[in-house]
DNA sequence: GTCTATAACTGGATAGAC
DNA sequence: GTCTATCCAGTTATAGAC
């Protein structure tokens, strides 16, 4: 098509068609996150199959047709909305990573290895801001859920995760991998917990704990889960 | 509608229709029981949302008419599901409850004190079979979403974390409630996520652990969760 | 790019026969 | 109790106009 507009296209009129072209492309994006956008908000409050594509469109102020035009089918959407802040998260949380790795050199401690791990998205969803708190959620659920969600986690999450666990494997030389395994396995749980944001230690708590207070999550966390390396260590 | 049988019916015929009533009562239970058995499998492999009413009929070998009939609607299927597994479940926890206070007097430990919470989630799972393992997902999943998963985690499991909670504090009596809700939030956490069996940590450990593998589960998370309430207890 | 119109289908629900 | 038949609302998806 490129070859076309070479041949009939006068040099101003290509001109004037690449200035429209950008902007073009500027209005696409726009539009691709506007209703990536309201996807996300309705997945975060009513799961995966709770959402129907004309609530995502009429959310985004668009029609059906529309969203089809950009994103194919509702499957389509939902990796789209993955695909946009897991990009992001993994650049963030793999950056680092790599100072941390390059600083620390062999002084490991279990809490600096957890921090590494987990501040990069707590601090992501709280400074980011309102779509991050959705996406945050959407995560939590899906990691959760038996229909797709492992393989999801795996894609997006794989070699983070197999970072961190080289970081528990030069903390403690001695240990079988398995039981790094299940140790990251029970983290993940309270990780993914954290990030859903369901509201039940509000409730339980009478008030005491709010699930939405993300940094505080993030401290005990730490906390608990350092502790808690005692029990799979091997023994100094 | 007794009092006109009362009335009209010979005594024979009343014997012959309360044996009658019998029978069809314990064949109600019986498909009632097919109905739920065939939506719990679903709802455990696609989620509440993903799963329809001729799904679920088709399933357990009846009609769609036939579950209206007995459920009203998929929300009254998926309450029955809950209940029909929650009551026999919070029956066993509160007895072991029972008597591990009765026993136990001053002399509690921490990991007494999770083994009681725990264990009997997990042997009720692994001893009494299927069904069980499928409710086990749904309530996983239950647990880390927003829509209306926490209501439904508070009304049936709100006393049996009290008592839990209780428990706590009684080990670690200056230690702020608040403390000790985020702990529970953790374990919480790793609890879901473990009885949610979604296959990740298979995957991510290359086959060394096995998200199947509940009593090693059980087994790991009353290890670290002890170790890790160290960071949580108010010094001795 | 965006919308209108519409086709084709799915799912929930109920009335009524047996 | 259980099924047949059917209705209706809602949903996906696409063709074609602008």
């Amino acid at each position: 098509m490129s070859d076309v507009t070479a041949i009939t296209a006068s040099p101003s009129a290509k001109k004037a068609s690449r200035r429209s072209r950008r902007a073009q492309s500027e209005r696409r994006e726009e539009t691709s996150n506007l209703i990536l956008d309201a996807a996300e908000h309705l997945f975060a409050h009513h799961g995966r199959d709770g959402v129907t594509l004309r609530a995502i469109a009429a959310a985004a102020g668009f029609d059906t047709a529309l969203v089809h035009y950009y994103f194919t089918d509702k499957e389509g959407v939902f990796r789209a909305v993955w695909n946009r802040r897991a990009s992001v998260l993994n650049a963030i949380r793999n950056a680092t990573m790599d100072s941390y790795e390059a600083e620390a050199g062999e002084a490991l401690t279990i809490e600096g290895v957890l921090d590494v791990f987990l501040r990069p998205i707590f601090e992501t969803m709280v400074n980011l801001g309102d779509g991050w708190i959705d996406f945050a959620a959407i995560a939590g659920a899906t990691n959760a859920s038996r229909y797709g969600g492992a393989q999801i986690m795996d894609e997006y999450f794989d070699p983070i995760v197999e970072r961190f666990v080289g970081l528990l494997r030069r903390l403690s030389p001695d240990t079988p991998d398995r039981e790094l395994y299940w140790y990251m396995h029970l983290l993940s749980g309270a990780l993914t917990q954290s990030l859903a944001q369901t509201g039940r230690i509000d409730t339980l708590s009478g008030g005491l704990c709010r699930s939405s207070d993300l940094m505080t999550i993030l401290d005990r966390m730490i906390a608990t889960f350092s502790a808690g390396f005692s029990a799979v260590r091997s023994p100094i």
